[in-house]
DNA sequence: GTCTATATCATGATAGAC
DNA sequence: GTCTATCATGATATAGAC
């Protein structure tokens, strides 16, 4: 839309740089003045576009969050009118709606999706209230939705133990988005190179859905009568 | 050992402070002042006998986590022990020598055990510099030695499999402790009460099993063709 | 909308008396 | 070892010129 040059405007420009060393650095270690000097902007242009530092972070998150989600419940949807009915979708395709979006936007490494999953991740675990309560709102319409998929897709699973094992899910995604570099260093192992990110869905996938459809705790092992 | 009274002395208290505060409000949200307050304490205290809030930091890390490792090499010793070598510890309890010591210490509401595992679970994820490499250093033995138990308790899976599959375990674990609030939140329903943690090991533990042992990506569903 | 300059405040760390 | 008082720094946020 601008005529001028092939430069984003301001607020986009201040986003990249805030999202880049969000991710990179963390928030609370991050100063305004490193974004706007990245971002080539004035230190006042912050608190003018966005109000606050709190303000600029929410943006950030909003900006690729809602486009996310709203991915996921597309996939979902569609998998729901491909199997003909709500209660026939099977745990794979759940699992597949809800993390393959992400794991494309984490693998994204050069248009700052890497870095915003990064972000989110890490966010998720952040204890500062107006973070959690972002999270919780912006992300209420979609755990409902997966929660109640989740439940229908595994009816022979009590769904406090589903609401559980997603939330487990969660957690590996999470460490897995920030793990390949992480990796490395835990376990001082070079684990594949530039191909971890290739290899990584079809790794992640498998883990999900193994722990998934796990027995129940307290059962024969290989029973599997839970269909 | 002191004969005055039954309180810790200063640097215990100053200890104990801090656990608590760098896990509910975070170790960059807690400032020193709010430390020394709550331990009765002087602000000067800190950097005397801790040197900075760095080095308190590490000091509140290290108090529990080289007990913690040295559990869980003395469970897997024993495991090996009873399984007459190495190579013949079933998967199930290499995961249950890393995971039971640190979810019974997670389980510990009252004594700081709590504090202490969502703390270091958080760190893991923290991108500051000194807090890798000190957590590096600090469970590099442990690391090393259940990525070598995992890969022969597993001769089937290819160690790169079985490394990764540990780092999405130990998410989520992560998860798993810090998400007792964190489920109720994300989802609005209220998981189990106040026997969510007397349950969260067997639950845990399921998952975790069941990702560990899941069909390698790309093969057959049950075919363990691969040798 | 964008900048310079500055206000205001909280932080981590230290000096030095006791 | 413990305290008071203080320093130097860096943070967010704003006022006001352009």
């Amino acid at each position: 839309m601008s005529d001028s040059a092939s430069l984003p405007d301001t607020p986009e420009r201040i986003l990249d740089a805030a999202e880049a060393l969000f991710a990179e650095r963390g928030v609370e270690a991050t100063s305004m003045r490193a974004i706007t000097q990245r971002a080539g902007a004035n230190v006042a242009a912050v608190n003018y576009h966005f109000g606050s530092k709190e303000g600029l972070l929410q943006a950030v998150l909003r900006r690729r969050l809602d486009s996310l989600n709203a991915r996921r419940i597309a996939q979902l949807d569609a998998a729901e009118a491909g199997a003909g009915g709500a209660a026939r979708v099977k745990p794979h395709l759940v699992v597949q709606a809800f993390f393959a979006p992400a794991i494309a936007l984490a693998a994204d490494r050069t248009g700052g999706g890497q870095a915003f999953m990064r972000l989110l991740a890490r966010s998720s675990g952040n204890p500062a209230q107006f973070l959690r309560e972002f999270l919780a709102a912006e992300n209420s319409a979609v755990m409902e939705r997966f929660s109640a998929a989740f439940a229908r897709a595994m009816p022979d699973v009590p769904p406090q133990e589903v609401l559980w094992r997603f939330h487990f899910m969660l957690g590996a995604f999470s460490y897995a988005i920030m793990g390949v570099d992480n990796l490395r260093l835990l376990t001082g192992v070079d684990v594949d190179g530039e191909d971890a990110w290739a290899r990584l869905p079809d790794r992640l996938m498998a883990f999900l859905l193994g722990g998934l459809r796990a027995p129940l705790p307290g059962l024969a092992p290989p029973g599997d009568s839970a269909s």
